[in-house]
DNA sequence: TGATTTTCTTAATCTACATTAAGATGATTT
DNA sequence: AAATCATCTTAATGTAGATTAAGAAAATCA
């Protein structure tokens, strides 16, 4: 049987016959991640997509001074791959690992083809799922040209309440764009 | 007939046959759009989303100072809307208006939900180009975390090389996220 | 439990970029 | 072609946030 948080995920946009998410089950792979272990290493081809069922994973970049920089965090109903190396199967520049012990269900790119065809209307799934993400991707965007430091996070605190707790803050501090000094500034102001 | 960058857009990811190209283009509205012309403004819905057959639009916000920063250019084969909006039908925070004169296939919601039942295989196609979208939109997140202002406006130029000539430098300086003289300054550093 | 490692805080100094202002160039309109 | 308006440049000054450094607190490990 598939994971409700799954289900729920797909009967947000689909609709799914019993056969259908049974077809769907043949084609995922369950697996508990510790944290601190990847799930992908840059260089690498992602060949492989999450969903996250509990925990918490994040995708992040390292440039060229060590300094790494979070491009998204996956929390509990919420799929993350290098996108980039997933379609193009060419090298990521991502490293995706555990923030917490978590457990995740894998979908491999050929797993995926295949139940494009098997069930049709996956692919709306994914269309919309990805239309979100990107409606939050360019407000992000938007986010960093209009907003302040101590805004961009007063917002996270909001959109990720779950996340303040159970994470170091220097991981907020890089997911907004700042450091963790100038983070633990703008908090001593306020709170 | 439909436009043939439209017919290029569409065989990079789907195969159609004549006769879905003719449902398609049945449910598209042609239209000239002028330099400076509006296609969507803040706090309407957007109806409607644009293929860009020739010319450029962009999208932007105006924030509680008054400033422009733009979301997005919409160059030759580029679809654009307020993607928000379009999807949730509420209220748009984006305005989007031609920088040139322009030529645009306009889709309105309403058509494309009922092409998605007529040519499911739209389904695919609008889901690989969000794909890429996101791809893009992360890739700039990633830019403004990672890069200095003149690394962004030197990676500008190469992925937009037609648009240097042909549209003002504030607006560049919009959406790498600096101000117009300082996008000046760094210019006669070294060209 | 204590020892080690990681995270958080505070403070001084530094810098990339913003702001303001004013003149110069270029485009658009009449 | 002149007049108007938008864009671009230069320069002086201001500031949000970076960097460096060092100690305190918290988490992890032996």
């Amino acid at each position: 049987m598939l994971n409700k948080i799954l289900i729920d995920s797909f009967s947000k946009h689909i609709h799914l016959d019993i056969n259908e998410e049974e077809i769907i089950e043949q084609h995922l792979v369950y697996k508990k991640i510790k944290k601190r272990q990847y799930f992908l290493h840059e260089h690498q081809t992602a060949q492989n997509s999450a969903f996250v069922i509990s925990g918490c994973l994040r995708s992040y970049s390292i440039d060229e001074n060590g300094s790494e920089h979070i491009l998204q965090f996956a929390p509990e109903k919420w799929w993350i791959t290098d996108m980039h190396s997933f379609i193009s199967q060419g090298a990521s520049r991502l490293n995706i690992d555990a923030l917490l012990d978590s457990e995740i269900y894998i979908l491999s790119r050929e797993h995926q083809n295949k139940l494009f065809d098997l069930v049709p209307k996956l692919e709306r799934y994914f269309r919309i799922i990805t239309e979100k993400a990107l409606v939050s991707s360019r407000q992000r965007v938007l986010d960093t040209l209009e907003l302040t430091a101590k805004e961009r996070y007063t917002k996270f605190c909001n959109v990720y309440p779950g996340l303040i707790n159970s994470i170091p803050q220097k991981l907020i501090a890089s997911y907004i764009g700042v450091t963790p000094e100038f983070l633990s500034k703008l908090r001593a102001e306020q709170f």
